[in-house]
DNA sequence: CTGTTAGCGCCTTCAT
DNA sequence: ATGAAGGCGCTAACAG
């Protein structure tokens, strides 16, 4: 017979037990451990004696059931694989710690994006999260809405319509337009930019966007083409005259840089994560994707809080990384 | 005014709101929601009818305190910012949804991390989560085993020696191997290998000493070559005579490839996320990571619906992937 | 098949 | 400063 199950798990000691234990009412034993309420130094001494003792829990569901606040934070992530999620994620658990709050993060396996994710956000709901940040990429707005009647809600990663969210996001169409300046100065001209449709992604059509107005500005030649998803970036076969190619994200520039001639230039967007590293010295945008993380837990806990009630949109800005992979003309 | 606080949020519908919309019992609701028990169709129909009416949504917390089963997995994840981590919660999260578990997850935001890690443990127990998935990394199994007596633990990404605990792992000595005869059947002779103190990290260590062994055994002469971290292998200077380095990980293979001259031959371990571009056509181990967070899961779910009782360890094999990165010689 | 009843562990008035 | 008592939303006996 096996160890676990032929040992009884020991009944987990409530605060009747520490109690029972300090020879004190449940009551005090509850202030005494909350910090709040008047208690004597001596019961509380005790009281705390007792908890560590038995090695003392508190059950976060009995107490979420009566104080109906949960200090928890439910997140909602598209797809932790790809690391502008991964870096969202770690910036909010980061900022989570410092105001005292605990996240919950789910995330899409893959597949049914959509239908998954109305899942995800009613079992956190379900959790009775104090509030909930969604990063949506592909979420239509409608989807989250309802919810907004349980529970407050913050945006990651893109402007939110609706006026009773606040939101965060990365100024991607700036980042664009500076990239595809940048390109130009280095000399470059005629130069293609994959673009995607709107729908597929509003923020990487805000990329494709900024970087042909950039180009355009500084006095460029932008060619743009479609590309039906980073995947097939690779299939992309540059038209002539073109000297440069600007992709919507740093995986699809790998891809490109794969199949591109050397003499080609490439830049991508994000500059974070394992594609930053030196030795690809990749010509990218980098966005603050931590700093977004950070921002959006301070916009929902100064709600919560009651810091702040006003709704807002935060824009944050990112800076062109030079790189290697775009290199002077002539 | 601003619109939310001018708002009454509506007091979220308890099943006592749907049994009286639906002129039932609220047992007769709970029975009906919960799909066990018997109900007439009738009176199903009418519940679910008004359920979904009202928009409501189960409180977990209630029904955890009565219960004591949340159908909810904790996963204590080091950092999800390097794509180990990202990948095998990836993982957890498909298995768990298609187990119809629940998955919490929390990240070490960086610093301190092994007090991080018992903070979030007792975060996740004081949750009630059902069972515990730790990816521990550095994590001392003394840390959680404590634990034991209050949920079970089931350990990814490295043998656990405590008979009490399940865990999952790569065999990452028998890759080490694996790739170092490959470098040595490409002709390499005198190979630097770096590696890592066992304290620092069990796992890269492990990766290490494989690659000395697969290295002597195939013929090959290793050079192996303390490494304090990752960040500093780009520091490293190979010696005289060395065609090839071989790395414990794929980003210090980036870091190696960034200052090693064109001639030499670098070799990384891992092959998952965006390092494994085809561009860049790093010679590396591919790791099955995702398997490893579905196998964590299934081990876990097995024991709380009892459909085994017994702890073991399983040992993945994850494949050589030849890449660009180490040429023939000569 | 259905309703009634009794808690689950905790916080919070309300007395004392 | 402390204890007693009520109830949060739900499920699980137990009667009917």
């Amino acid at each position: 017979m096996d160890i676990i199950s032929g040992m009884t798990r020991p009944k987990t000691p409530t605060i009747v037990d520490i109690a029972a234990a300090a020879g004190v009412s449940k009551s005090a034993v509850s202030r005494a451990l909350l910090g709040q309420g008047d208690v004597s130094p001596e019961t509380r001494r005790r009281v705390e004696d007792a908890a560590k003792r038995l090695g003392y829990v508190a059950n976060a569901m009995a107490r979420g059931l009566v104080s109906a606040r949960t200090k928890t934070i439910g997140v909602v992530l598209r797809d932790v694989k790809k690391p502008y999620y991964a870096y969202l994620q770690a910036g909010m658990q980061a900022q989570a710690e410092r105001r005292d709050y605990r996240i919950v993060t789910t995330t899409n396996a893959g597949e049914a994006e959509i239908e998954d994710a109305i899942r995800e956000i009613t079992n956190l709901i379900s959790l009775q999260v104090d509030g909930l940040i969604i990063a949506p990429a592909r979420l239509p707005s409608s989807e989250y809405v309802p919810y907004l009647t349980r529970v407050p809600i913050v945006v990651a990663g893109r402007r939110e319509a609706d006026e009773r969210i606040s939101s965060v996001a990365c100024d991607e169409y700036e980042g664009g337009v500076l990239l595809g300046r940048h390109v130009v100065s280095l000399g470059h001209r005629d130069i293609a930019v994959l673009v995607v449709d709107e729908n597929y992604s509003a923020r990487y059509h805000a990329r494709g966007a900024g970087m042909l107005a950039g180009i355009r500005a500084a006095g460029g030649n932008p060619i743009p083409r479609m590309m039906p998803s980073d995947l097939v970036a690779a299939q992309f076969a540059s038209p002539e005259g073109v000297t440069a190619i600007m992709c919507p994200t740093d995986s699809a520039a790998m891809d490109v840089l794969d199949v591109a001639g050397p003499d080609i230039s490439v830049a991508g967007f994000d500059g974070y994560g394992p594609l930053a590293a030196p030795f690809i010295g990749l010509t990218t945008f980098r966005q603050p994707v931590e700093e977004m993380g950070r921002t959006a837990v301070d916009l929902l806990v100064d709600r919560l809080e009651e810091i702040s009630d006003d709704h807002r949109f935060v824009s944050l800005h990112g800076a062109v990384i030079p790189g290697r992979t775009v290199r002077p003309v002539g």
